[in-house]
DNA sequence: CCATTATATTAGTAGAAGCTAATATTAGGG
DNA sequence: CCCTAATATTAGCTTCTACTAATATAATGG
């Protein structure tokens, strides 16, 4: 836990590693960072990220009725999966007549997307 | 649940929502979805996307010790966090002395890339 | 060899997540 | 109005997560 980037003794040479070492930052905010964590958080499950395939599969909008078989869970755990989604900005929703339709949003697209294009990918 | 599909009668004609209904399905094997879901659930989480994000921005590789400040917890944390990070495919490590180097993978960056163009995206 | 440093691993635990089942809400149609 | 169907919400429970603290492993240098 030296960290070696000590000003208080420049006697060792080998204790110090090669880059400019020490306590890296980067330059998002905290909501962004929050943000990120979120959707990718939403999408880390495969309840949702099998519904958000679904959902990105059909063009007009899938209500919640067709998901429930597909993926398994009670009608409540779809419904509660989608709300997830919802809010963490991957899906779009509209209501019409008694049913409510899900659509994936331009984030979601562009996230499922690149996990094709890279997918299989070991290392670079 | 009754999901009106139902060729079991046609006089009602309300009860059938528009698009193609019932029982949605994709086309990914169940591989590839364990591998994207544990990418994102990798993601999903404040630390191990701070560290990411971390290793992304240095160029030479970052070393555990590097980390540790930044990130605010303890050593064996940032050691599992990399580890977690890495079997999902999303950084590399090269040894090198007594130090471990830890870069970010082409699928890392990608997914990064994504979200940094995304973020804010509410809908659309 | 022995001490030290960097990292990994393990056990234990507090708290979060995700499900089911039950209940509430909203909309349409006799 | 009341009944039914679609979806949302809530409570409760069980399983998983992510941490700390302690310990193990590897590499370097006296």
């Amino acid at each position: 836990m030296a960290s070696p980037e000590s000003a208080t003794d420049e006697t060792d040479d080998a204790n110090r590693p090669p880059a400019g070492c020490c306590t890296a930052t980067h330059d998002l905010s905290p909501d962004d960072v929050a943000a990120d964590v979120e959707t990718l958080a939403a999408l880390g499950n495969d309840t949702r990220y099998e519904a958000l395939r679904l959902v990105a599969d059909t063009d007009g909008g899938v209500c919640v009725c067709e998901l429930e078989p597909a993926l398994g869970v009670s009608q409540g755990a779809v419904s509660q999966a989608l709300s997830r989604l919802f809010s963490a900005g991957l899906v779009d929703r509209r209501k019409e007549g008694r049913w409510r339709y899900y659509s994936a949003t331009e984030r979601a697209e562009r996230v499922l997307d690149v996990l094709d294009e890279t997918r299989g990918d070991r290392d670079e």
